[in-house]
DNA sequence: AGATAAGTGCTTTTT
DNA sequence: GCACTTATCT
């Protein structure tokens, strides 16, 4: 999707930067080189600063080549470049744009050989990296079915936390993860083991796309001195969710030039339990000398009742930047608190207003309904199915990760990377009679080799592996091998490669699996549809596989619905709301327990990051805003007790702040003797 | 290897 | 109270 409005209108005038922003952003995008720091608010122009200021590099003569620019999500990277490129003459196509894991998958790519890896290397998702680290217990001399040993995803959760916090799983064990102690001995194995099985299969993890550069760095000066070099101007956006890995990547590469420009807002860290430190913010003039510290504190995006609201709830923080964001919006409705009866009142509520919205002129895409964790919005999503009202859901399984996706794509992985064992094994489990230990069998004779032939299979699913064995073949001689110069510019004429592979797979066999397996195979065999024509825009398989295990739902679900033009109402945790707006917001489920997160209460950090989380949340909203809780809630999540408490969120705020809209239980308090329902019934009154 | 039965544990956020 | 995991049997 390029972004054809602003693309097509390229100017060709300078850009008069005092007239078109405000001065704390004109301060900022003009500021000199050397170390920035720009503590930007909630809505207060943070993309808009950063997409004039690659504009105004490249005015001023920085080639676009020369510019990295670090971005929370492929999208925000998309966006930007495309905002930039519509205010400039110049293409800025040379510019390295994405997450920070993109820009290591390509710099990996790069230096595979480096790191001990083939160019072809396989990224493993969080499925595969589970998959393949517990297929290291046994080499490591744990027993297979050992009880007291952590499961693999419990000691994954170890080794990201040690990779992303660079620290040693000597100095984990003997703090927060003082719980795995005992198997201090056996975990040291383990990760070594891991770390070798990951080279032997040619394939790394999200963890290794950061610090696999980072090693290669310090391995090879002239690498580091190389890539320093070249970014002349490094910029990254939502600095306070990185992490002391990322934070010694952005160090690495601005190490020579010193020009980084963080952007970043301390009150809307969301992310310590990936390893953020939103203390790096803090820490940034110290690291930096001499850094420039830039203020946005206007605020374009909300009412100034929302904002208040917003900054009330923020001050009952102990740790942060006091800051005073103000608003410029004219004045509009006070938010409203909610109290329903129970959960599915809530979504009754919450449709009704939507309706009432939409009665108002207002879009469904311009709605949207937030909450901690998706679990919460099942009854809400089955509510809105019923009244028929069209909204777009990004769920907890991630697109690519759902099962026919990664069947397909596995025989992709095998053809392009001959190593790739859990692409492998999961392939032939395809097979009926296949199980972990026919694969593993398979595997000890297939891998590595570029044909199967010689492969001994039991008769009985001779005829079944010989097709797979010849699709993988036809697949290995059509795939372009991926492009070792890190396409600066990509060849074209390669394209479709990917597209092809998959029709064949559908075609002669998954087609088919999926009639067998699934009853919404219909459903599924679209999704494979869908996903060979967006693989039509990679120039190479290599390619496509690696941009697919970076590719969030988000993402996924913007290419997915690009072609429906019907607006949706948007129903999305608050993690996955960052950086986005809507003019009506809907935030659920505000119950102790629920949000706050009961897991992630344990401590007054823990508190506080949930505090700033429910802080993201009303700040997405530009007019309206509404907070509800249900005051009952049966079944699991309650724990035991079906009577919610009203969350302490809304507890610590200014009650006239707010327009209260229904009075909690009305009818427990023995006040009337009125039907839950009643509220509801006539409820055009209350609102 | 796969189906069925019993048992466990667990309800979060994402690249 | 449910979904997922593990044990046992065929």
């Amino acid at each position: 999707m390029k972004h054809r409005d602003q693309a097509h209108h390229r100017r060709t005038s300078r850009i008069d930067y005092e007239k078109e922003l405000n001065p704390e952003q004109h301060a900022a995008v003009t500021a000199p080189p050397g170390p920035a720091l720009v503590i930007a608010g909630a809505g207060s122009g943070k993309t808009r600063a950063l997409t004039y200021r690659v504009a105004y590099l490249v005015e001023n003569d920085v080639p676009p080549e020369r510019i990295l620019l670090l971005t929370f999500t492929n999208k925000a990277a998309k966006e930007m470049l495309g905002r930039a490129e519509s205010l400039i003459p110049v293409s800025i196509s040379g510019l390295w744009g994405g997450t920070f894991h993109s820009v290591g998958n390509r710099l990996l790519r790069r230096y595979a050989r480096e790191a001990g890896l083939q160019p072809d290397f396989t990224i493993l998702d969080a499925g595969d990296t589970k998959e393949l680290l517990g297929n290291c217990f046994q080499e490591a001399g744990i027993p297979p079915k050992s009880k007291d040993f952590p499961k693999p995803e419990v000691v994954q959760g170890l080794f990201s936390f040690s990779a992303n916090t660079r620290q040693t799983i000597e100095t984990l064990l003997a703090g927060q993860f003082s719980h795995l102690q005992q198997f201090s001995v056996n975990l040291h194995h383990l990760a070594a083991v891991f770390k070798a099985r990951k080279k032997r299969a040619n394939a790394v993890d999200y963890d290794d796309l950061l610090s696999l550069p980072l090693e290669i760095f310090n391995a090879h000066p002239e690498i580091l001195k190389s890539c320093q070099e070249r970014w002349l101007y490094v910029l990254v956006d939502e600095y306070q969710d990185t992490n002391a890995l990322q934070a010694g990547l952005v160090d690495a590469f601005a190490g020579l030039h010193k020009n980084v420009m963080a952007v970043g807002d301390d009150a809307q860290s969301i992310y310590s339990w990936r390893g953020a430190n939103f203390a790096n913010i803090f820490s940034f003039p110290e690291r930096y000398p001499g850094t420039q510290v830039f203020r946005l504190e206007t605020n374009y995006r909300s009412t100034p009742e929302i904002l208040s609201l917003a900054n009330a709830s923020i001050t009952n923080n102990e740790k942060q930047f006091p800051k005073k964001l103000r608003s410029v919006k004219r004045s509009g409705s006070r938010p409203k608190l909610v109290c329903a009866d129970d959960s599915s009142r809530q979504a009754q509520f919450i449709t009704e207003q939507i309706r009432e919205l939409q009665r108002d002129g207002v879009r469904p895409d311009q709605i949207a309904v937030l909450y901690r964790a998706h679990s919460h919005a099942l009854e809400l999503q089955m509510e809105m199915m019923r009244q028929e009202i069209p909204f777009q859901i990004t769920s907890g399984v991630q697109f690519f990760e759902q099962a026919h996706i990664k069947d397909a794509t596995a025989f992709l992985k095998i053809a392009i990377n001959p190593f790739d064992e859990v692409a492998f094994k999961r392939m032939t489990q395809l097979m009926p009679g296949v199980g972990p230990k026919a694969a593993e069998q398979l595997w000890k004779q297939a891998e590595g080799r570029e044909s199967w032939d010689a492969v001994a299979v039991k008769p009985k699913f001779a005829s079944e592996w010989q097709s797979f064995a010849d699709l993988v073949t036809s697949m290995r001689s059509r795939a372009t091998p991926a492009d070792d110069a890190v396409n600066e510019t990509a060849p074209e004429d390669f394209s479709g490669d990917a597209a092809e592979m998959i029709g064949s797979i559908v075609d002669e066999f998954y087609a088919n699996y999926l009639t067998l397996h699934y009853d919404n195979h219909e459903q599924r065999l679209e999704d494979l549809r869908q996903l060979q024509v967006f693989s039509k825009q990679f120039a190479n398989t290599s390619d496509f596989l690696g941009q697919l295990a970076l590719m969030t739902n988000m993402e996924a679900e913007q290419n997915r619905s690009a072609k429906q033009h019907q607006p949706r109402v948007r129903l999305s945790t608050v993690h996955q709301a960052k950086g986005l707006e809507w003019k009506a917001v809907f935030v659920m489920m505000l119950c102790e327990g629920t949000f706050p997160l009961g897991r992630c209460m344990g401590s007054a950090e823990q508190i506080e990051e949930e505090r700033r989380l429910f802080y993201v949340a009303m700040t997405r909203a530009e007019e309206n805003l509404y907070l509800l809780y249900p005051s009952f809630r049966a079944g699991r999540g309650s724990y035991g007790d079906p009577f919610q408490k009203k969350s302490r969120f809304i507890m610590e705020l200014p009650p006239d702040l707010m327009d209260v809209t229904a009075q909690p239980n009305q009818w427990e308090d023995g006040e009337s003797g009125e039907e839950p329902g009643k509220f509801f019934k006539g409820s055009r009154h209350w609102l």
